[in-house]
DNA sequence: TAAAAAAATGTGTGCGCACACAATTAATTT
DNA sequence: AAATTAATTGTGTGCGCACACATTTTTTTA
C-alpha cells in the first residue's frame, strides 16, 4: 500500500484560491457563492476530475439509512420466499454498514392488505421503499403518497411505467414468452399443438400473464403451430379442465405462465404418464425443482425473484448512501434452466 | 434519517471498563493485553455482537489499494476483450475509493511472455492479484513468487488448485460438457453421431478442452448416440479436415469446446448449407452472435469472462479494503444463450 | 457617513476507526 | 527500597467529508 494522493476538496479549494466551505457550497449547491467562486471552483472542479471520496463522504453524514421492502407474504407462496432471500442476503450484505433493512409483508390474495401496510410503511418513515406492486390500483394510491413524503421507491417484479419510480427491476415478459416458444418449439416430431396456460389464484396480474403468451404466440406467428390457451383460476379442478387439451394427441407442449402453476400441471403430466409432452413454465421454486430433475418439467425460465429483491435493496442503498445514480431499468437476463445446468445455479454464490 | 446508535468501540471500551487503545488492541491482536482485560472486552464483543463500521475503517487506515490484473492481451483474441471489459468496468466502479486497478497483458501464444511479465508484476507491488492462468507451468512459478512476497493473488478462468488462491472464480467445465449434451439430445429425428471438436491456436489448456468433451461423453454414455472427435490446432485447415465428417448424414450436432472455434466452424457450416446441423459452442463473441441469430449457432454456453474479471477484481478489493472474507471458489452458472433471450443479457447492465 | 442587513467566505468539530506514542502499573534487578 | 526494565493501558491525531457556526466583506438603509 502506498500514501494516497487523491485530490480533496482542500486541494480543490487551494487551487481555486478559496475555502473548502465555498467548494463545499458549489459542490452541493447550498448557501450562497459569488459568480467569481462559483467560476474558479468549477473550473477547478472539471479539470482535475474531482470525484468525492464516497467513503468519507458517507463516514462524514453520520446517518443510518432506512430501508423497507414491501412485499407478498413469503408463507403465501414460494415465489415471493425467494424474494424473501434474496432481501435477507442484502441485510447481510449491508450489516456492517449504517443500514437498517425491513421487510413489511402483505396478503398476496387480499388487495385490501396491502393499503393496510401504506401506514405502516410511512409511519417507519424510511428513506427509501421497494416494493412489488403486484396489486395495480392499491400500489398507485401508496405511490402517490411516497411520492407527497418524497420517499423515493424502487419498484421490482412489477412495473408501474407512470409511477416513475427510482429504478424498475424485472423482466420482459414478452420476450419470455418468445423463449418459451423457441424452447417449446425445439422438440422434433409432428406435433403441433401447444398449450398456454394460466393458473391464477388472483387475477390481479392476468396482464403479466398475457404478456407472456403474446409473447409465444409472436413467437409462432409464421409457424404451423396452432396455440391454444387456456385460464383457470381455480387450481382445485385444473386437472379435470385441462384433461382433454392434455390428451390431445397432437399437443406437443405446455407453456405454464405462473411459477406455481408449472408443478401443479408436471404433478397431472405425471399422474396421466405424458411426460413425452414437453413442459415449459417458471422459477426455481422446490417442486418445480424435482420435476426438473426428474424431467417432468424440460425448462424454466428463471425470473430470480432472489436476486431482483437483492438488487432492489443494493440499488436503494448505493442511491441513498454513496448518490450513485441509478438505471431507470434494470432489465434481468431470460435465464434457461434444465436439468444440466441446475446445479450450478443453485450453488452459485453469486447469484 | 434517524441518528445512529450502532455499537463503537468507544462504546465497548466503556462497557468492558478499559480504554479504547485495549478494544484495538484485542480486536486486531496486536500489543499486549492483560488476560484480564482480554476476557472483559471479548466478553463485551460476544455479547455485543460488535461489528466494526467498515467506513470508519476504510477511511481510517489511510491507503491506497493496488490491484494488478494479468490477463492475455485482448487484442489477440475476442475472449479476453471480454474478461478486458470487465476489468474496465471493475476499475468504473471503484473510482470513487482509493484503489488503483491496472492491467497487465502477456501474449496468449507465447509462454515466454508470460515469464516476463513476473517482473512487471512484482516491480509495481500490488497488495493483490488476480491472474488467468493459462499456462500451467509458468503461472505456477509465478504463484510461488507471490507466495514468497505475501502477495493474495485471485485466479479466474483456469484454475491451480495446488496454488491455494484466495479465490478460484471459473465454471464447472465438466457439467458444461453435460449441458452441451444436453442441448444437442434435445433434437428430435433419427441422426445419431455427434462430434465434439477442439480448435485451438496454442495447445496449453487442452486440459480444459478435454474436461468440456469429458462431460459431453458423459452425457450421452448411456444413450444410443455416437461421440467423435476431432482435435485441429491449424485452423486455417480446418474445413478440409471436418469436411468429411461434417457431410455424415447421420452427423446430428456438433460441440466446439473453444469460443473463437464456434463462429469458425459455423462458417463452414453455412458455407455448405448444412445449418441444420446443431451447433453448440462458447460464449458472447461478436462473431458468435452473428451465427446465433441466423441460426446456424444454435446454443451458446455463456462462460461470462467479463463477469469472471470483474467479480475477480471485486472480490480482491472486498477483501483487502474491507477484510471481508472470500468464498474458495466462485463457480459460475453454465448460461445457455439462444436467440430469444440473447438480447436480454446483452442488454442487462448486472451481467 | 454610520449602522444594520445581507451576502459571501472561512473555521471548527465530529463521524468511527487505525495507529503512533505517552503514561501508568507491575515485575525484576541491583 | 530505589532504580531499571518490561508489561500493560491510555491518549491524541488524522483520514476526507458534511455541516453548523463564526467571521469578513459588500450592500442597503437610515
Amino acid at each position: 500500500m502506498i500514501e494516497k494522493k487523491n485530490i480533496r476538496i482542500k486541494d480543490i479549494a487551494q487551487m481555486a484560491g478559496v475555502s473548502v466551505g465555498t467548494v463545499d457550497r458549489v459542490l452541493h449547491g447550498r448557501g450562497k457563492v459569488s459568480s467569481d467562486a462559483q467560476q474558479k471552483v468549477e473550473e477547478v472542479l472539471n479539470r482535475t476530475g474531482y470525484k468525492p471520496n464516497l467513503i468519507a463522504r458517507t463516514l462524514g453524514s453520520n446517518k443510518t439509512l432506512k430501508i423497507t421492502a414491501l412485499l407478498p407474504d413469503p408463507t403465501q407462496d414460494d415465489y415471493w420466499a425467494l424474494a424473501e432471500a434474496g432481501i435477507l442476503q442484502s441485510i447481510e450484505e449491508w450489516s456492517y454498514y449504517d443500514v437498517e433493512i425491513n421487510c413489511i409483508f402483505f396478503d398476496l390474495y387480499n388487495p385490501g392488505s396491502f393499503k393496510t401496510t401504506t401506514e405502516g410503511v410511512l409511519g417507519s418513515k424510511p428513506d427509501g421503499i421497494l416494493i412489488a406492486p403486484v396489486f395495480h390500483h392499491e400500489s398507485i394510491e401508496l405511490l402517490n403518497q411516497l411520492k407527497v413524503h418524497a420517499i423515493p421507491y424502487v419498484l421490482f417484479n412489477t412495473n408501474i411505467p407512470e409511477a416513475d419510480p427510482l429504478c424498475f427491476i424485472g423482466q420482459n415478459l414478452v420476450q419470455s414468452g418468445k423463449v418459451a416458444g423457441e424452447l417449446l418449439g425445439l422438440a422434433g416430431g409432428s406435433r403441433r399443438t401447444i398449450m398456454s396456460l394460466h393458473l391464477y389464484e388472483n387475477r390481479d396480474n392476468s396482464v403479466h400473464l398475457m404478456a407472456k403468451e403474446h409473447g409465444l404466440r409472436q413467437y409462432f406467428q409464421e409457424q404451423p403451430y396452432q396455440v391454444i390457451s387456456l385460464d383457470l383460476s381455480t387450481p382445485n379442478e385444473v386437472e379435470d379442465h385441462i384433461k382433454e387439451a392434455i390428451l390431445n394427441p397432437d399437443l406437443l407442449g405446455i407453456f405454464v405462465t405462473t411459477s406455481k402453476g408449472t408443478y401443479i400441471v408436471a404433478q397431472i403430466l405425471e399422474k396421466y404418464s405424458l411426460e413425452h409432452i414437453r413442459l415449459v413454465g417458471y422459477d426455481l421454486l422446490e417442486e418445480n425443482l424435482r420435476y426438473l430433475r426428474k424431467g417432468t418439467i424440460d425448462f424454466l425460465i428463471n425470473q430470480n425473484p432472489k436476486r431482483m429483491a437483492k438488487i432492489g435493496v443494493n440499488h436503494l442503498v448505493n442511491h441513498l448512501l454513496f448518490q450513485k445514480t441509478l438505471p431507470e431499468k434494470e432489465i434481468f437476463p431470460i435465464e434457461i434452466i434444465t436439468r444440466q445446468n441446475l446445479d450450478s445455479y443453485l450453488t452459485s454464490r453469486i447469484h
